[in-house]
RNA sequence: GGACGGUUAGCUCAGUUGGUUAGAGCGCCGUGCUUACACCGCGGAGGCCGCAGGUCCGAAUCCUGCACCGUCCACCA
């Protein structure tokens, strides 16, 4: 055995095999035991629509620490894989794919197009899959879930009933955040600001000027506003005035509204209601006083008929020419353009182009604010009372206020998308559910189809560990929709990790070409030195600068690890067991009160979600105590035939192994299996350690 | 405009309820191929813990203010 093991450490040759070894087991693969404690991860499902990033290989490393730990203390633990269709991101990739092709995907037949699309997203899918069992993850593979699943959408579609009855669903014309590129509406969390340089243009309106950027959709006013408190223009209040217009003459009502800043600009407002939130919302508050929205910019971003002879163009255009026209008419004094004029403009978050507020028909809303018929608290009320009473637990904690004040302001969520890649809205046939309406129930949705039991055993799950960045998108639809459904939290703790960056903690984007491809790393140096990598000296919620160096660092860790047993296993090969177990040297005696201690402290360190602080006392434990004082010392006892260091080497390294299996779980199996003293098939089953908490 | 995070050794970062000479990895200097490992061992240099105050017997750690970097939320023409 010890004759086979090569001088240096090589992940390649056997990590694979390893991992067939654990899946054939079945080791992934819990029972329902009431007789244990469950533990329970649901993996956030990975968006089947390309490769696997740097992101994802530390989720898979964190999960599968918190997994392979609790397995080991002998909770019933589960983690359960998953993917997801990943609606609008995948029709943006998928879109960008066609286009390379030079193909459109409104010419394509939509049954032709979603069954590619579908092909697409199950070959990623399967790359994934077999992405995580490279990095090890210990992941329950005969329960994994795909959100397009027949009994995933059966769930959706029952949670979108029970919300209809309860009045919480509205379909209706309202303004929504379209993407002219995408065209689609987007939710709130899917638009950005820009901060742009704009002309602020101070245009003459009967006996107003009135400041705006968007000249062009003037031809949608239907009100002018001003402050209440405003003396300057008290006597046109409740009047029709009569204004000029490009378009020709016309009159105009002038209503008070509060939300008018007398320090802006000259202190009055156009308002336009099918084009500008803020204006929707003044005309609801005077939906009697003044005439509804008027449209006049269509889907595509071009004026429509009601833009009289700019009918057809696009806004940029159309803008030009009526700023250029009103400078003739004498509508706008060129001298009172104000050139840089900085103000915020929303763009879609992934392509960039400008959101145009636009009121579409058949939009579908969830009610956010509002208590149910059946009873109890509105969605909002419901995830806010579970924070608040500690049912669900951030890590780090400062989340928590993160989490609660977005919930302060929400505004009901649009859940229509227009595009063809979802799950279809029932009888609705052009639109889809906003992905995020499915991912959020999936802590409960996947576990009711999972296994017959799988429900009632392992839910509540125990832990959502996720990225900070999708606190909103994510964490908070599934608590609002895991209780509303279920009654309960979904999980007791969120762990939110940080961004994985580069070396000098510029993001990874594939443009910047600074990408790291874990798998790639994996081949070089393996998954183990990557795991440890990514754990290695960072705490929660914080972004990770990755680099190189460190993971060649933790390479030469699995190294000193590898020939430690090759020392170990070798000096003890041919020794008889028990030569003298009555005497014990102070080393002795150190080292095994040392060992006794880290493992009590890397359990309290997992037990918090300190993962780096557990893994730096491995690594100093195995290296410096172990490796560097103790093993140089019982070099000396055995020449002198002293004490029986040949036992305390053989335990020592198999206690080592354990509390380091968690983090790298190939090379501790892998030299596991050679160990003459092993009390399990595998280590990946042994009981961890620390006897008492 | 509002909230939050960071600022500790050359670089990347730990430091969980305030307590003896502040730690790690990489890098650097010196040295050793001692029969596990040179992907190593041994020894060493290097830190007014962002700045200014305050609380305390005692502060990197708590409080106040400031500076710089970063993130998120909101978005008024």
């Amino acid at each position: 055995m010890v004759q086979q093991m090569e001088k240096n450490y090589n992940p390649k040759d056997s990590e694979q095999k390893t991992y067939s070894f654990w899946e054939e087991g079945g080791y992934f693969t819990p029972e329902v035991d009431e007789k244990k404690k469950p533990f329970t991860i649901m993996m956030p499902p990975p968006n089947a629509n390309g490769a696997l990033h740097a992101g994802h290989a530390l989720f898979a490393t964190l999960q599968d620490i918190m997994t392979r730990y609790h397995r080991m203390k002998g909770d019933s633990s589960l983690w359960l894989p998953g993917a997801d269709h990943a609606g609008f991101e995948t029709q943006v990739v998928f879109d960008k794919k066609l286009e390379k092709e030079g193909r459109r995907r409104h010419e394509i037949p939509k049954e032709e197009l979603l069954k590619e699309m579908m092909d697409f997203t199950l070959s990623n899918k399967a790359t994934m899959e077999s992405q995580l069992r490279r990095l090890g993850a210990s992941c329950d593979w005969s329960r994994a879930k795909f959100t397009l699943d027949k009994d995933i959408i059966d769930t959706v579609y029952s949670t979108f009933e029970k919300l209809e009855k309860d009045g919480l669903i509205y379909k209706g014309s309202r303004l929504i955040n379209w993407c002219v590129k995408h065209q689609t509406s987007l939710s709130d969390l899917e638009i950005k600001y820009e901060e742009r340089t704009d002309p602020l243009y101070y245009i003459k309106y009967g006996p107003f000027k009135l400041a705006t950027v968007r000249p062009e959709t003037k031809f949608g006013d239907t009100a002018i506003a001003v402050n209440p408190k405003d003396e300057r223009y008290k006597k046109y209040v409740g009047q029709d005035v009569e204004v000029e217009t490009v378009l020709g003459k016309a009159r105009i009502k002038v209503i008070e509204d509060e939300s008018v800043d007398m320090d802006f600009g000259t202190g009055a407002v156009k308002v336009t209601p099918a084009h500008d939130f803020a204006d929707y919302e003044t005309w609801q508050r005077h939906k009697d006083e003044i005439p509804g929205p008027k449209i006049v910019i269509d889907r595509y971003g071009r004026m429509n008929e009601m833009a009289g002879p700019y009918a057809g163009m696009k806004i940029g255009e159309a803008r030009e020419k009526i700023v250029a026209d009103m400078i003739k008419k004498g509508l706008l004094d060129e001298k009172e353009i104000e050139h840089n004029y900085k103000h915020n403009v929303a763009v879609c978050f992934k392509c960039g182009s400008v959101i145009e507020p636009a009121l579409m028909d058949n939009q579908w809303f969830v009610k956010m604010t509002e208590k149910p018929k059946s009873g109890g608290l509105s969605l909002r009320d419901l995830a806010v009372k579970a924070v608040k009473e500690e049912n669900i637990k951030f890590i780090p904690e400062r989340f928590e206020k993160i989490f609660l004040q977005w919930m302060e302001n929400l505004r009901d969520w649009n859940i229509s998308r227009q595009i063809p890649w979802g799950i279809p809205i029932p009888g609705d046939k052009k639109q889809v559910f906003d992905t995020w309406f499915s991912s959020g129930q999936w802590p409960f949705a996947a576990l009711k189809g999972a296994k017959k039991g799988d429900f009632e055993y392992f839910y509540p799950t125990t832990v959502m560990e996720t990225g900070a960045d999708i606190i909103f998108f994510w964490v908070a639809r599934m608590v609002m929709l895991g209780i509303y459904v279920t009654g309960q939290a979904p999980f007791k703790y969120v762990y939110l990790h940080g961004l994985v960056r580069d070396k000098d903690k510029q993001k990874m984007s594939k443009s910047k070409g600074n990408v790291v491809d874990p798998l790639g790393v994996v081949e070089l140096h393996g998954a183990d030195a990557l795991r440890m990598a990514l754990v290695f000296a960072n705490s929660p919620g914080a972004d990770i600068a990755f680099s190189e160096e460190k993971i060649t660092a933790q390479r030469r860790f699995a190294n000193k690890i590898w020939n430690a047993a090759r020392f170990v296993l070798s000096a003890t090969e041919k020794t008889e067991p028990n030569k003298n177990p009555q005497a014990r040297t102070q080393a002795d005696k150190d080292i095994l009160e040392t060992l006794e201690k880290i493992a009590k402290e890397m359990a309290k360190d997992i037990d918090n979600f300190q993962f780096h602080e557990a893994a730096q006392k491995i690594y100093q434990f195995f290296w410096h105590t172990f490796c560097d004082v103790y093993i140089e010392e019982s070099k000396k006892q055995m020449a002198r035939e002293q004490g029986n260091t040949e036992q305390i080497l053989l335990y020592v390294l198999r206690e080592s192994l354990k509390l380091l299996h968690p983090f790298m779980p190939f090379i501790t199996e892998e030299i596991y299996q050679m160990l003459p003293n092993k009390e399990a098939k595998a280590l990946i089953i042994e009981k961890w350690p620390c006897r008492k908490d």
